[in-house]
DNA sequence: TTTTTAATTGACTAAATTAGTCGGTTATTC
DNA sequence: GAATAACCGACTAATTTAGTCAATTAAAAA
């Protein structure tokens, strides 16, 4: 069982597209705007979910990537398997032979706590969350300190510009 | 999140402790030989556990480890909390400071799923492990395996001696 | 048609964590 | 006092994560 970052970023990211995706495609220089994820690490995310047709990309200008279906029909387990390869949570994969070819002693344990773990995100579908007050209010915050952080560029650039007529 | 085999080898060890630590102590290298876990690595992992009040260390010949209560009363979150820190699936720790200070869009996702892996952990007892059919079927093929083991080394060692007399 | 945008690919690197090893010390019993 | 087994700390190798970087390709806009 691994959920590290790699998982939450790609959860993280994929809620960014439901939220903003519903008219245009998203490029990953957004998502890597709001969120504080690295464009090249994304990139390498991204290429995992399309390989796992969780989303489409459109090239070119303008372009960027849409969910590959409704928000509605993608879950979290999906996502995370898509990125992490697994959820499991036994040492042996789920082929137990853990103990020299046979199962461990605590094989069933860890069978059990995976089934657990699955079938709580396996429920959870990204519209799921974006219903969710909190996700809401922490979209709106964060899309504030986007707008703000463009203004702050555009208005430093401004001032290069004008130092550089000086 | 982290359940590695870390984890994993501490609950095996305890559940070990439990099956078999019920007249006198257990020393680690019997616990070594029954779960094919390295010496050295468990006295690393039950420094930690005896240092979280799980188990109870008699020095000495015949000494070894017990559990510090019945194994009713101990259950495998606190075992894994004791060697991994934290079962905890946030990126913050829980602290609620994942995206510059703030609280990143998926933060609640993570503490309810870390709540959901908690709650289950906890309600698993060691006597509950050991109570189990499959648990009991392992065990007893490993007891067997051991003492094939005792017996094959010692079979191996007169034949080193029987060479080394001819 | 050229430029620009943004996805796509692959190779490479740094940091962190895990899973150990090794050598020696201390307490206890026989 | 010899053997046993816990205890301790420092060190190491392998793996994984979390990135970076450079170059290519496709599509749209100019």
């Amino acid at each position: 069982m691994r959920l590290t970052t790699k998982g939450r970023y790609a959860v993280t990211a994929m809620l960014d597209l439901a939220l903003h995706g519903s008219e245009k495609p998203v490029s990953l220089a957004d998502i890597s705007g709001r969120q504080d994820i690295s464009l090249s690490y994304l990139e390498q995310l991204f290429a995992k979910l399309r390989r796992n047709e969780l989303v489409k990309s459109v090239r070119g200008p303008g372009g960027g990537y849409r969910l590959s279906r409704g928000s509605d029909e993608i879950f979290v387990a999906q996502i995370i398997d898509a990125v992490n390869e697994t959820v499991d949570a036994t040492g042996c994969g789920g082929t137990s032979d853990c103990q020299q070819g046979e199962v461990c002693l605590t094989h069933h344990l860890w069978c059990d706590l995976s089934e657990q773990i699955h079938n709580f995100l396996s429920q959870i579908s990204l519209a799921n969350l974006v219903e969710r007050r909190e996700v809401q209010n922490i979209s709106a915050r964060q899309e504030a300190r986007s707008q703000e952080s463009r203004d702050g560029d555009s208005a430093s650039q401004e001032n290069t510009l004008s130092l550089a007529e000086i």
